[in-house]
DNA sequence: CGATTAACTCAATTTATTTGAATTATCAAT
DNA sequence: ATTGATAATTCAAATAAATTGAGTTAATCG
């Protein structure tokens, strides 16, 4: 047997794959930069940095954008990355629907599909999943052999580490190892996830914490659900199963978070006094109308993230937590608006460059960008330390 | 102004460390063991893991322990770390004394020390320091330039990143850069933590978690706080204070966490009944004798545990949380005994190969050793990813 | 307009890993 | 007991990718 080591060792080609890796997320960060800047940010010298342009140049995953003067000395030449470099597939599972995006390199949805479902069985899945990645590609001709791998999100829980080949709850998948099987049956490098981590994903890729490495993502999906990123990265815990927010117990015996604090909550409220809210639309209409009831729930709601903020905030210190999901923007505005947020708080602190509580990007396709956006990760950065 | 990076880049220099701290690791969690071992886990060549090991013994650090023939072919010689190798210094820094303890490379105490003060101002406690420092070398010649760093453990909260040069609580260290400070002063690479982030540490060095890479630790300490370890490292939050479980809200309105649930919280609860427990040696007595009030105390105590871990399980998912501190073994191993784990836990799994919590090691030291475990992670592991 | 500064390129060098052939020691089968 | 297979190790040569240093280009400053 094998003793498994913390972490492997390094060479000639994994430096180099990292150093286009850095290199990558570098550009990505500034926008536009020239070789210097970056041979300065990442402690490499500016003839290397030029070998690994020249690369990813020719590769297609850089576009010059002229010279910029800044003072004296030559004017630097300015990259930036080409949105058509490559592209990344997200596909959602659901019990009764299959979505599908395809994203850039800038993280913009250039495909969005759907397709209705009556059962999940894995063959059936895969077809449809590969019907789906075809109806992309014939959109967009150029992602043809472009396209960096899929994040799939199916409803967990599945073990990412150790308990290896666990299934998802989804009927017919708890004998098979998904992420194996998508591997093989689509030919692309395959992420899987759950909603929330790959809705705090999307975040990172393509919205609020572009330039924010370490923060949580409360996420409504069917329950409530909580995605950790720690130095630009997912954190999954031992066994994936890291962000099960909502099975934690409410003060006063109220039950658990997501008793309070999720759609089935709402629905269920608003359901025992005759009014039905399943639909995102109805829901939205009942806030705009002012409705009571929902207004009631969104008091003893408010309180509810209040306290899962004290929780998060405490154990994770991040730099924001983000709220996001299925609800409508103008619920997740409202709660944002009224949580009340503990004092008694590491994250209260005066001149804080970030909100404590931000509003996400929510709706239908919130974890479907962010299956996506897992692949885009992987490919602007290493799962590795901070620098400094 | 230059655009932080996510992570620096690679060279030939910078992977050759990585590789000897990936061998020294490798070692470590192995034991002993022999050259093509090390290399297939790591990913290396025998040529490769050859050279290096030729350096570490050189420097010392590793040592020959014979052959090992294990089937068939030329049996591998067989190497482990030499205890003697190198040494870490830890440094506990309290009000009214401060502590020191020298590891070996096994992460056993060889020299601890204690100095009683009177006055924590920077320059006073810098004197003892480097006093305590004299002491050990004096009483362990060997560790006389062989001292790979000093982990200094005080009063928080600091900011590890983000809010640079932000001092401590203890009076006259606001303005101080405490890193810094001991960095020059002591002439030793300097990590500075807080008393549960240590105690975590030292169960990975040298205690429980020797082989789990992903656990919390509860800490008894001036109040009630949480070591992160996430792939064998620390997380430390965005601001350096992550793991402040503390100050979390308790359900039904009883406070915080540490209201139930700490030294103070018992101390506080006795001396309310005329008893004195600010000695670690009172409360074990106590606790032999059996004592009514104790016990009283003791049952709030294993409730409010139990909701501790719920939130630990539920958010972070760890292996195995470990509880330890200011308070006796007995107390420590009651409280494990009798917290009420919840059963509806992410963490509450079938055939879980490790108890969903076990009591660490406590006492005074725990933190001062644990500063010291801080270095040698840091020389036996890299802050990157799991491999696989 | 010349001096200075900074980005960039080219060619040579350096570091560290990999590759491939040769050597050695053990086990297993005859 | 002998022989062949297996596995660890070493040596020397090759390779990959970084760095170094000298030279070129194009800006700004005085």
């Amino acid at each position: 047997m094998i003793v498994l080591p913390l972490h492997k060792g390094s060479n000639a080609e994994r430096s180099r794959h990292r150093n286009r890796q850095a290199i990558l997320g570098q550009v990505r960060i500034a926008g536009t930069i020239g070789r210097a800047e970056i041979a300065r940010a990442l402690s490499l010298t500016t003839q290397t940095v030029s070998n690994i342009i020249a690369d990813l140049s020719e590769d297609g995953l850089l576009l010059e954008k002229g010279r910029l003067s800044a003072g004296r000395g030559l004017p630097a030449i300015q990259y930036a990355l080409n949105p058509e470099g490559g592209y990344a597939l997200g596909i959602e599972i659901r019990p009764d629907a299959i979505f599908a995006a395809l994203l850039n390199m800038h993280g913009k949805a250039v495909v969005t599909e759907r397709i209705a479902i009556t059962q999940a069985q894995p063959e059936t899945v895969l077809t449809y999943v590969n019907a789906l990645y075809a109806r992309a590609l014939d959109q967009i001709k150029n992602a043809q052999g472009r396209t960096l791998g899929a994040g799939i999100v199916m409803p967990g829980p599945f073990g990412v580490t150790g308990i290896a080949g666990m299934g998802s709850d989804l009927p017919g998948w708890q004998q098979v190892d998904a992420e194996a099987f998508f591997t093989e049956a689509i030919g692309l490098p395959v992420m899987l996830s759950n909603d929330a981590n790959a809705a705090a994903m999307a975040e990172r890729v393509n919205g609020l914490a572009q330039d924010i490495t370490s923060y949580a993502y409360l996420y409504f999906g069917a329950g409530l659900g909580l995605g950790l990123i720690h130095g630009g990265q997912l954190v999954h815990g031992a066994y994936g199963n890291a962000g099960e927010i909502g099975h934690i117990p409410l003060p006063a015996q109220r039950g658990n978070l997501e008793n309070a604090l999720s759609r089935l909550s709402v629905q269920r409220h608003l359901k025992s006094v005759g009014k039905d809210a399943r639909e995102i639309e109805a829901l939205d209409q009942l806030f705009q109308q002012g409705d009571a009831d929902l207004m009631a729930w969104l008091r003893t709601a408010s309180e509810a993230l209040g306290y899962a903020m004290a929780i998060v905030e405490n154990i994770f210190d991040p730099q924001t937590v983000i709220l996001g999901g299925a609800m409508p923007d103008a619920v997740l505005d409202h709660l944002v608006a009224h949580a009340s947020l503990p004092e008694r708080s590491v994250s209260n602190r005066p001149n804080a460059p970030h909100p404590r509580l931000m509003r996400g990007a929510a709706g239908r396709m919130t974890a479907t960008l962010g299956a996506a956006a897992l692949i885009l990760n992987r490919a602007l950065s290493s799962p590795n330390s901070y620098a400094h």
